[in-house]
DNA sequence: TTCAAAAACAATAATTATTACTGATATTAG
DNA sequence: CTAATATCAGTAATAATTATTGTTTTTGAA
């Protein structure tokens, strides 16, 4: 049950999000879907972002401020700037490894690892 | 400028967070130091969060839902519980080493690095 | 020990981010 | 084609946080 019908505002907000990768909130990809269909709301789009992130199709990025979207849902890692609120993937010469990472004396199950990291990003290094 | 006088209310407030070890929200500190100051204001709770977590005492958690505080500022790890909120402590054989991890590219200045947990915990896997 | 400048306060209003509700519309299986 | 229902737009409601305002504390210097 539960039987998610095709919908056309899904596939842009999804199309929108593959096509950027500077991690948009609700309201950026609101103000784009409003370009192809004026009278989506914005209810209509926080809604399916968080069906496609429930299904793994986009992940949701939790940090200060507004939730983000990041249709990459490959395992890789956020910069977010503590000054603008900007998030940006990073790349590593050699990929963190986590596998001798194993927690002591817990008893939950582990579903998900994040790494991510923040500070100032070049643009508000220069504005200061 | 801005010469940080001494307060009662966020002494109170620290010594709260010195004491837990759960990682309380905003309101949950409200709560307590409601007991000793029953006119504290909730805006007072948050103003002294944000402060505390600004000047270094203590460190504010960002995960899904409300914001948390931990008074524990030493490098340590977190597990979240996608079910029911919870925040806990995680332990490790070994600490986490990030000294290979260094980003290519990347011209801002990182300040922090966040390595934490999502998943299930103890206490969601016995209600399901 | 006053005393005034400024930080901090309580109370409350406002803002921001997100979720829930409702009646109309679109999609899809039979 | 049609009925069942997922999705929609529009809107109201809630949750979390920040800002405003006039009053009270704190503190350093007179």
């Amino acid at each position: 049950m539960a039987a998610l019908k095709h919908s056309r505002q899904r596939d842009c907000i999804k199309e929108f999000l593959i096509g950027r990768h500077d991690h948009p909130t609700a309201d950026m990809v609101y103000a784009h879907v409003r370009e192809e269909f004026p009278h989506i709301s914005l209810g209509t789009v926080y809604r399916n972002l968080s069906l496609l992130s429930e299904i793994g199709e986009i992940r949701k990025i939790t940090c200060n401020g507004p939730d983000r979207f990041d249709a990459n849902t490959m395992p890789h890692y956020h910069f977010t700037c503590n000054c603008c609120g900007s998030v940006e993937d990073l790349e590593f010469e050699q990929a963190p490894d986590f596998s001798g990472v194993l927690p002591m004396n817990f008893s939950g199950i582990i579903e998900q690892i994040n790494l991510d990291f923040n500070g100032t990003c070049e643009a508000c290094i220069k504005k200061s």
